[in-house]
Parts: C-alpha cells; structure tokens; sequence
DNA sequence: GAATTTGCACTGACCGGTCAGTTTAAACGG
DNA sequence: CCGTTTAAACTGACCGGTCAGTGCAAATTC
C-alpha cells in the first residue's frame, strides 16, 4: 500500500469518523464524507468496496489504536498504579476521539445490527485487556468478595465509555484530571469495601 | 382524544419503539412502523407531524414512564434502602423496554443531534430524580469526601444505562436480581469507602 | 325512526427528492 | 507506465410526506 494511498484512507478515516460520530452512520452520505474528506466520490469507492466496508475498516482502526493505548498501560508498578494508568489512557482515548465513542456507543448494543457481530469481537479485545488488569487487582485481594472479574471489567469499560461521552457533553468544563479523579475515587472506593 | 386514537398511538409506540430501537431512528422507515403496527402510513401522519416528531413523543412517552417508576421508589426507608429502590426500578424498567435504552444511548450523546435538545432535558428529569437520592446518602455521611452529588448522580444513571444494555446484550443469561447485586455491592462498596 | 349530514379516524396509491453505487474518459504522479 | 485520483453525469431503488377518498358512528333533520 503506497504512502499516497495510506494518506488518503487516513483522510476518510477522519472525515467519516467526524461526521458518522455526529450524526449517525445512516444518515450521513458517501458525497458528505467525500467532500469533508476533499476527495472525489470515486475515490471512495476505489478505497473500499461499499459505504459499509469504509465504516467497519473505521470501527477496526479505531479499536486497533485504543487497544495499543491499553498494551501499552500494562507495564506499570502496582496493580493500582496500571488501572489507574489504563483508566488513564482510556479516557484520553475518547477525549481524542469523541466521535469514535459516539459511534461506538449508538452500534454497540443494537442486538441484530449490521455490525453487531464485529463490535462484539471489538469489545472482546478491549474487555480483555481491562480484564488482565482487573486480575492483577483482584489477585492483590483489592476486589471485594463476589465480585467477578469479568463483570466489573465489562462495567468499568461500559462505565468509562459513558462517562467520557458525559463529560464531553454536559460538563465539558471539567478537567480531565478531575473526571479521571472521581472515576479512580470510585475504583479504590472499591478496593477498599469491607468483606462482608 | 378518543380510546381509538389512544389506541393507535399506543400501537405506533410499541412498534417504533421497537424498530427503532434495534436498527436506528434513521434507518426506520415510515412504512415499517406502519406495517408493524398493522396500520396504515397515512395513520402515522394522520396521528403524528412527522417522523421525526413520532420519535419525539415516543422518547417523551418513555421517560414519563420511567420517571413515574423512579418517583415511586422515593418513598423507602433509609437512605441506603431507597438507593437499592431507585436501582432496582431503573433496571427493571431496561429489561422492560430494552429497545427505549437502546434509542436512548445511542442519541443522547450525539453533539448537535436532532434530538439533542429534547433529550438533554429528559436527561435532566432523570438526574434529579436519581440526585434527590443521592442528597439523602450524601447527607447520611455515607458518600466518600471530594465525591459531588451532580456527578455521582449522572454517573450512577449512565452506568445502570450501560450495565443494563450490556447485562441483555451480552449476558442475557445474568438475573436481574444478579445484575442488582453487583451494582449495589458498588454502591454499596462506595458508601463505605474510608475519608482519605 | 328512516334518511341525511357531520366529522373523526384511517387508507394506500402516488409524487418528488435523495442517495448508494456505477461509469467513463481524462489527468496525475512516482 | 501503472496505480491512483478526479470530475461529472447517470441509474434505479428507496423513502418521507401528501392527498383524495373510504368507513363508520353519532348527531341532526323531517
């Protein structure tokens, strides 16, 4: 793939991401994301086989870059230390990316949706990495009894996902710093309950 | 307005609710809704100026309901028991109209979207419902220092949000009596969090 | 109390615009 | 040269919205 080629899918990337993250990847037209993109519509379609395939290649890059991000919290000291480094990295993440949460938030959970069987796959990915972190806390005995990795590591992507697109929309003054302060507040508030 | 209009626009509900929550606002057509509500188009623009103000009155109908739901749990004993009330309503209101979480989600936090407006004020509706709560815990000393009401508040409703959707979509085979306890053991695990 | 009128609710064929995708011939660039 | 991009016209399916007309029950008239 030559250096022009990958250019020009970077600017679709970014045209289609803005525009589907706004407004939806059904209402949005190829000429939209042609014209954002400064690039004939024949362009596209010699890029990508259909306005699907561009959104889905878009789904996978988006994934592709946040689960480097993830990676790359892993190393970290302490197993606080690499979840507050992963919570870290995953809201600048959707601070980035705001329309890629958008997106991703409006396909996720549409049960027999055109993408539904690659966002799972999608979401396995990332869940996963959260997961190996969430281990390492619950191995270090900072996860209150019954509470089971897979299911608080689903909750906390789920719940940072939200919590970005909140932030984001409603309170864009708050810092993020501050956000990722009450989203780790609420994570040691965890680890610190009482067994019961 | 007749018990036959009431009817019908009950039928239209049900079957937009429906259709849209599973494949988009967008991507619905006029005829679908009318061929599944077994009525015909020119019925939905007879009740109805448009789609898109179908759609509004289906997200106005959705949240009275839910609200309606969320009221009744005010009236519990302590603070901790009326919390559990409120989550308790608020799930079993997403299991019931599974679809309306759908729409919801995947609207709400689209930036200048057509429903934008309106959505941020249901929005409202439900967050201070869900703060009035939160008031109560807060002033029984059982939220942790440096943790804001407001934000507690709209994080707690986005998180059941998403916890609600990823429980049916990905774990459908959790009670809701399961889903319940894991939230509250955070809930819970928060308000017994150590003053730092 | 039969005939007629009124008005609400509903119908579905139809219209005009929109949009994904195609085609083509020509230009560009490494 | 060959892979890539352009510009512009075109196709055809689809879809939101319209509208003239139907069904029907209650009210009105004689």
């Amino acid at each position: 793939m030559s250096a022009r080629t990958t250019a020009t899918k970077q600017k679709l990337f970014d045209a289609a991401l803005k525009l589907v993250g706004e407004r939806g990847a059904a209402s949005v037209t190829v000429d939209e994301i042609a014209a954002e993109a400064g690039v004939a519509k024949g362009t596209i379609y010699y890029n990508f086989a259909s306005k699907d395939a561009l959104v889905e290649a878009l789904l996978h890059h988006g994934v592709e870059i946040l689960a480097g991000r993830l990676r790359s919290a892993e190393a970290a000291g302490s197993s606080e230390d690499s979840l507050e480094a992963l919570v870290d990295q995953m809201l600048g993440f959707w601070a980035e990316y705001p329309a890629f949460g958008q997106l991703l938030v409006s396909e996720l959970w549409r049960t027999p949706g055109q993408w539904h069987g690659t966002l799972s796959l999608l979401r396995d990915d990332i869940v996963s990495i959260v997961r190996g972190q969430m281990k390492r806390l619950a191995d270090a005995g900072r996860l209150p009894e019954g509470v089971e990795v897979g299911t608080a590591s689903a909750a906390l992507f789920g719940t940072l996902l939200v919590i970005a697109l909140d932030w984001q929309v409603f309170q864009p003054e708050r810092s993020r710093a501050e956000v990722r302060e009450s989203v780790m507040l609420l994570v040691r508030g965890l680890g610190q309950a009482r067994r019961s």
